[in-house]
DNA sequence: TCTAATATTTTACGCGTGTTAAGAATGGGA
DNA sequence: TCCCATTCTTAACACGCGTAAAATATTAGA
């Protein structure tokens, strides 16, 4: 019943009858190898258990067919989206896919990347922690292999790595203006740490308010809690305005929608939605991600899309033309996919 | 500005003037060599760019240092949870953790296995698919290196594996008890696939309703939508009885929180939860795990508790003591977590 | 200063596969 | 049947580092 283990190559293709190298170019392309060669082998290979080296394979090779995925955390549906749409490009080019999680903690991501270069990736896309990463890192893996930046970019760095995300710009102008021509203008809940997006997305949110007459209203955040999740952040936050009586009649609009999701817990337990006899409610909340479960909360959220799977093809796209040297590293792009509104019951 | 990149031990040896085997012993562990000597050769390497080939430290040595964790999906909050709470544990002792996700594929599945008999891993963590699972793929894996199941089991195979999980039979009989109790006898909602935890918690819930003397009514699962995330699986399904004014007056149990969330937008549509002058609604809705967000949904969701940072604790701690041989294989270990009620809005 | 213990170097081999070059075998078409 | 293009075998080296044994250097203690 068990079959009979082979351990290296060289058994193998004395068991079998073929030559070593004859082997190594089956697994590595088994049609470079002729019809009825290729049959043998695989018949044989149904009788016993052998599995290349995976080590042995990937050493004295230029390629090593891996590319490699940094993400600052993973408990997060949005990262974990996109790893898995990453994969599915990256597999169907052929390429294994390792991810590490940096945990939003520089020391981390800088180890990360240094496995990255140990492994001898050939090209990483990264989701950088912010303006905590190690720019030493970084700039080694940057000369070692392709890199590409999702999701977040580092502001005064790697002006010449290329960036996909979503325009922050365009998204929050979406957002922003459908909340003044619906309502009451709204004031800015933003992420406890420091990327690029929440710096983008407060920016975009100011200059458009003041563009339309409004006048912005950042909620100062909190400095404890920035180790909570998201969600727990904004609601405990959120919830001590609310118990002080502040910003009940407010519309908020939040950096992404796990602050939302916060928010809306906070608002629920102060009845901000409308008491049954008080009228309809003039508080609001708005978010920005279309985060997979924003509509499953109540009131559902009105959100602005980000785009998943595009951003994820995308980078993987870029990252492929890079490592086939289809495109030169001068040219550094920035490739920003446009948000849709997604008007649901929050706002 | 750019440090000078040395790319073998053999240079960097002769770069400090320190010999190659004494590198290699100083990066297995720098109190290994001489304190005057590691001062020298940690000097040397602020100097310059060097990082060991990761391929080339694992090819020769009896332990690869590497554990694999294999999830059969990345876009739950449980499973990363999961892994983060193992990577803890395994960074803590030493282990570096390669994490692969098998998508509900069998053939995804047997493929990670692959890869980590490719890898020399010295353990596995593996949250298997169900019964889909591929036995041949599974038991390769076994004889080659210590394994461990959690979250869910394989049925029929595999009792000498060990598992670490949840008491399905507590933490359902807990929740069940509670609703008979304070209400209406619960129906019970599945989920689409077929897992361990499907079954035993279904078979609970059936066992303890007719232990109490009520008639078990287990909701039809849907033929269709087994492909879509649980949430929207279970709206579209409750969604389609609400409009036909089935169970609106019901008490639903459901296998899983994320399907429970699934269940309360539904309910939301239908306005179930008490409208405004009709009086307190009848319906409810429980679930099971405490999923990261059920709290923030609304109703607040009623459910028991996973311990997933024990289980992933636990889990890490099993398989250590495999690898160190502390433990022998043929006592096979099943660790059960108790589950503890979480009461909120929702029932 | 000498000896013993310890630390390091030298030397050598091994890990399992990629890769190359030269020659031998094979197969298909004229 | 013969020739040529494929495909294979053989042989050898390479990859970067682990590891073991023996030789040498260093250090501590007397």
């Amino acid at each position: 019943m068990q079959k009979p283990k082979i351990r290296t190559m060289e058994k193998l293709s004395s068991e079998i009858g073929v030559s070593r190298p004859t082997l190594s170019r089956f697994f590595q392309d088994p049609t470079s190898v002729r019809t009825s060669t290729r049959a043998r082998i695989e018949n044989a290979l149904q009788t016993v258990d052998y599995v290349p080296n995976f080590f042995a394979t990937k050493m004295n090779r230029k390629s090593s067919r891996l590319i490699g995925v940094i993400v600052p955390q993973l408990n997060d549906l949005f990262f974990t989206g996109l790893i898995e749409a990453i994969e599915t490009s990256a597999l169907a080019a052929d390429y294994m896919v390792i991810t590490q999680n940096s945990r939003n903690d520089p020391a981390l991501e800088a180890q990360a990347v240094q496995n990255m270069v140990a492994m001898g990736t050939d090209g990483v896309i990264m989701a950088p922690i912010g303006e905590a990463s190690s720019i030493d890192a970084l700039s080694r893996l940057k000369q070692e292999c392709p890199m590409v930046f999702v999701d977040s970019r580092l502001q005064d760095h790697f002006h010449d790595v290329d960036f996909i995300g979503t325009d922050n710009q365009q998204s929050i102008w979406l957002i922003v203006d459908y909340l003044c021509r619906s309502g009451e203008p709204p004031a800015f809940l933003s992420m406890p740490n420091r990327n690029s997006n929440n710096l983008e997305r407060e920016r975009a949110y100011t200059s458009r308010m003041l563009e339309l007459g409004h006048e912005p209203m950042v909620v100062p955040p909190s400095t404890t809690g920035a180790d909570l999740e998201f969600e727990e952040y904004a609601y405990r936050l959120m919830d001590a305005h609310f118990s002080h009586g502040n910003l009940v009649d407010q519309t908020i609009l939040c950096a992404n929608d796990r602050l939302a999701i916060g928010v809306i817990r906070a608002a629920n337990r102060h009845s901000l939605f409308g008491t049954p006899g008080k009228g309809p409610s003039r508080f609001r909340v708005a978010g920005h991600d279309d985060y997979p479960l924003s509509s499953f909360v109540y009131p559902s959220l009105t959100t602005v899309t980000q785009n998943t799977h595009a951003i994820a093809e995308a980078a993987t796209g870029q990252l492929l033309r890079h490592i086939r040297r289809e495109v030169r590293i001068e040219d550094a792009v920035t490739l920003t996919f446009d948000a849709e509104l997604r008007l649901r019951d929050s706002a």
